[in-house]
DNA sequence: CCCTGATTCGC
DNA sequence: GCGAATCAGG
């Protein structure tokens, strides 16, 4: 198996969602526990309460130089130092079709009954909010126009994963593996991968520090049960 | 023992 | 970049 746009992004998601890293490596399916672990590190992503915490002694001079094996001669930097700024995972905005000139069809964000107020400050006005993964960047709101989302005969029906394009959504409808799973199959929010309603999802819109955060949304049409 | 994530290092 | 092997705490 190699990782794919898709795997990644289930990767992501299900690891900002504190999945452990066998669930994650199950449901991808194909890799193990430790290939998701790798690559969640390789992506940036890390840093969840982990059982083996820095054993940062404070007094642990004299290290027995002779470690039980091939004893690293060069003392390894351990790198603690923060980690450096994680580059935003924007993806690159594709040369989105000429879409129908319709005005106002940005600003009427579904919002949905049970989701919380706090959706999103508009397309391209998303923040990507992570643990520690606080960032400014954000890309400039294009100034394009949401195509009305009609539903068109092709994503009538479920979307399957070979159905999935650069203009649809990509969020998961259900667990990967169950018969009935599919993906949301809207028209994305330009420049994201999802819809603008599972942009809202993906993405939450900052908020002044100290604000309380409403309870985060179930995931993947909630937990599964096994 | 089982689980967990972190890290290393040969590929 | 990938992930098995390894480490280490719960």
């Amino acid at each position: 198996m190699s990782w794919t746009d898709q795997r990644i992004e289930q990767l992501r998601s299900m690891w900002e969602k504190g999945l452990t890293a066998s669930q994650i490596a199950d449901e991808l399916g194909g890799v193990s526990r430790n290939a998701v672990i790798g690559k969640a590190h390789r992506l940036g992503l890390k840093s969840r309460p982990s059982p083996v915490k820095a054993t940062e002694k404070v007094a642990k001079p004299a290290k027995a130089p002779a470690a039980p094996k091939a004893a690293a001669p060069a003392p390894r930097p351990a790198d603690a130092a923060a980690p450096s700024p994680i580059a935003p995972p924007r993806p690159e905005p594709k040369p989105v079709p000429e879409v129908a000139p319709r005005d106002a069809a940005v600003d009427a964000a579904p919002a949905k009954p049970d989701a919380p107020r706090i959706v999103s400050i508009g397309p391209g006005g998303f923040i990507r909010q992570g643990p520690g993964d606080q960032q400014a960047p954000i890309p400039p709101a294009p100034p394009r126009r949401l195509v009305p989302a009609k539903p068109s005969p092709e994503i009538a029906d479920k979307t399957s994963l070979l159905d999935l394009n650069d203009r649809i959504c990509r969020w998961p409808m259900g667990h990967p593996g169950e018969p009935d799973f599919h993906f949301c199959g809207e028209a994305v929010n330009p420049g994201f991968p999802y819809c603008v309603e599972h942009c809202g999802r993906a993405y939450q819109a900052q908020l002044p520090r100290g604000t309380r955060r409403p309870p985060p949304p179930p995931p993947f049409g909630g937990p599964r049960v096994r």
